[in-house]
DNA sequence: TTGTATGCGTTATCAC
DNA sequence: GTGATAACGCATACAA
């Protein structure tokens, strides 16, 4: 392909001028311009980014890493760094982890040598994570996103999860609730999860209700009955569910409602993340609807900040409770409801 | 930042055998490698990439231009292409057109100007698109995914989507229905959507039965209920219809049960790409399933094989008729329900 | 306003 | 086995 020096032969110019006429158009004479824009087209040159980056030390590339695309809330997130990157002239070098450790420090290894401006990261656990340890010895900025801050270091965007999670709680308790359980992925793996139960439990003590052990499903994006068997079954069933992520919470749905019970009449169900097809299904999902977008956009706005030296902490981005069809008040069980139950509710 | 430069001196060696114990470890002594290695530790080297691509004259990135990750469809790909090609030392450099030609052409320049291997897009329609048509004139070898290969001359991965259409559509003709309506995105702006169109009329008229008009919804991820209204209403309403995602046919289910119809009772629906959560649903979904993971990989696999100069055409793969509990045979028209609905909905 | 010269960090070629 | 050197394509300090 066609480089610099041979533009500038053809346009019969030196290659500072050539260069110029691209990267500072107004420092080169307008007729001087043409000339080179001419032979430019021509040559069908194209400016090379890789040489620009090298001779730049910087390479307007930010760095991603999820723990999987698979999940909307990721996915969405990631749909609205891109444009914020793209607005700004940068672009993104997109990864996923699959929550593996391992993983997770060789992606950056990579990105960090890819001379990346800066990483945007997902981990499992931020308070327990080599990685990001000895990313603390590194220069390259660094934003966390969803991850709580907590005592990792680095600033982090993304909603208090304690509070949206308590706020979830409450939602059930104010409609009647008081058998409340909460469902999540295998082995409390995020720190998210653990904080979302933490905001469970302290609601629920504050109600004076017994928390329950959290139910663990094996796959973070798909629920199961068998686990929960025993609480659904007993004298006293739970007569609501708070799931940590809305897939898990959609397919608990699912799985309820063909197992014959009634969402909400028999089980009321809440989800976490707020994706965006919780609003389009039968019954639409109750669920702490995080801002992806705006994380995804502030993501990029708090980093490029940290860039240019700014110190720039992100706040923490507002939850909303969003209300569905799939939360209802219990039904009373001093009033056994024959044929029907609430039709329809707040 | 540490360089090979410091490193050798560090080592005391010259700067080509300092990168030789990176590069090409056997060419060097064992001892004087160790040395090396301990004056990069030392140093906290890491070697800089870009000056290696700049070098290389390759980067070892793909360009992934995908409409939009909010439709898990492309998530899913996008999610197994990364594995695919962090496995074999690539990485993903990624963006999303939305949809929209300008935004296309801009995204692929900054790719090209990036100096990316090879190109994996997913354009709004193939046949008619001047990117595609410029992009012929370039080197850079260039894959499709999901766009039909039609004309465009370049090599595409995904299915069948005619056949796939058509065959969704006989299902539902094999179980009695005769009223089959077909529900789009807006604008027919896909050629997917366009062929998935043809089958659909192709299976009706092979089967005498006579197709419908296209719907189309004025977004392509969420179904609305107004522009359904006269042929759901009419004295010989649909009994079955396909939509041409997995969305649109999630929410669609959601509206008209929201509305008082019972789904598959009332009308069956069939959905087209067999996104994971279709499976987890109450109903669960009918759809055609597309291998979202393998045509993931198959395009890296693909587009790598075309990196080394072979002509590896990647073959259409299977898709698959997912069976779901949101179809089932029409209620004979024989016997009028009585009680019905229709109660509400706009 | 334009030209000259140099360096960004690596690797490959060629000697030794 | 190892060292010296050039080249990848661009942008800038400095001189003219």
């Amino acid at each position: 392909m066609a480089d610099l020096a041979s533009v500038a032969k053809r346009a019969g110019v030196s290659r500072a001028t050539a260069a110029r006429a691209f990267s500072s158009p107004e420092l080169v004479r307008d007729q001087t311009r043409e000339k080179v824009m001419a032979a430019a087209r021509e040559l069908r040159f194209r400016p090379n980014t890789v040489a620009r980056q090298l001779r730049a030390q910087a390479t307007r590339m930010i760095g991603v890493m999820v723990p999987s695309l698979d999940n909307p809330v990721f996915a969405e997130q990631l749909q609205a760094m891109e444009v914020a990157a793209r607005e700004r002239g940068y672009s993104l070098l997109v990864t996923t982890s699959e929550y593996d450790p391992a993983r997770e420090s060789d992606i950056v290894e990579s990105m960090l040598r890819q001379r990346v401006d800066g990483l945007v990261l997902t981990v499992a656990d931020a308070e327990q994570s080599p990685l990001l340890a000895s990313l603390r010895r590194e220069s390259t900025p660094c934003l966390l996103v969803y991850n709580p801050a907590g005592t990792s270091g680095f600033p982090s965007v993304g909603v208090d999860n304690r509070a949206a999670s308590e706020a979830a709680t409450r939602h059930l308790i104010d409609l009647g609730h008081t058998r409340i359980g909460m469902v999540a992925g295998p082995l409390l793996q995020s720190d998210r999860a653990r904080q979302r139960f933490e905001g469970y439990c302290q609601a629920m003590q504050s109600a004076r209700l017994t928390p329950c052990a959290l139910v663990e499903m094996p796959r973070h994006t798909r629920a199961e009955l068998a686990p929960l068997e025993g609480q659904l079954k007993s004298q006293q069933p739970l007569t609501a569910l708070i799931a940590t992520n809305d897939l898990l919470a959609i397919s608990l749905i699912g799985e309820l409602t063909r197992a014959g019970f009634k969402v909400p009449g028999d089980v009321s169900i809440m989800g976490f993340d707020g994706i965006a097809l919780g609003k389009c299904l039968y019954p639409s999902l109750c669920t702490i609807e995080q801002p992806r977008a705006e994380i995804g956009r502030e993501a990029v706005n708090a980093l490029l900040a940290l860039l240019e030296g700014e110190q720039h902490a992100p706040p923490l981005l507002a939850y909303t409770l969003r209300d569905g069809e799939s939360v209802a008040p219990p039904v009373s069980s001093s009033a056994p409801c024959p044929t029907q139950r609430g039709s329809h509710h707040a």
